[in-house]
DNA sequence: CATCTGACACTAT
DNA sequence: TATAGTGCCAGAT
């Protein structure tokens, strides 16, 4: 890593909190960036999505389980989430039944302060 | 380095 | 419910 700090941790964070979202349900963007450690960064989210290939993109909606990709590409994923039995109230996703709930995790990815004496201390 | 852009979120109207 | 303005963040120009 960085002596700056993270770089492409970032993207990689991203991608796997995705990933933990299970089959037959859905997160928001905003929802992700929280659980990968960057709140407000929910358009750095759509950005992973378009960036990567093998990502449950479908998944993964606006807030309140609003679909924001427009056109055909909305109305596919659409049908897939339907394929794996996400039920929608109107256009939106009945997230009371599928919102995926992540675990909790660090308010954010700030430089920890040295924490303890580092894995050197313990020595391996 | 300044701006613009986008699969966003939130609040006010 | 729909529209508009503002805040966010990183990448592209």
């Amino acid at each position: 890593m960085n002596a700056s700090g993270r770089k492409t941790g970032m993207h990689e964070n991203i991608r796997r909190t995705i990933r933990t979202v299970p089959h037959g349900k859905v997160a928001t963007y905003g929802s992700v960036a929280r659980a990968a450690g960057y709140p407000g960064a929910s358009r750095l989210v759509a950005r992973v999505l378009q960036s990567y290939e093998g990502l449950p993109w479908q998944r993964i909606l606006g807030a309140g389980g609003q679909i924001k990709l427009p056109g055909e590409a909305g109305m596919e994923q659409r049908f897939r989430l339907q394929m794996e039995g996400v039920t929608f109230r109107g256009r939106r996703v009945n997230m009371t039944l599928h919102e995926h709930l992540f675990a909790k995790r660090k308010p954010a990815p700030k430089k920890q302060a040295k924490k303890i004496g580092s894995k050197q201390a313990a020595n391996h």
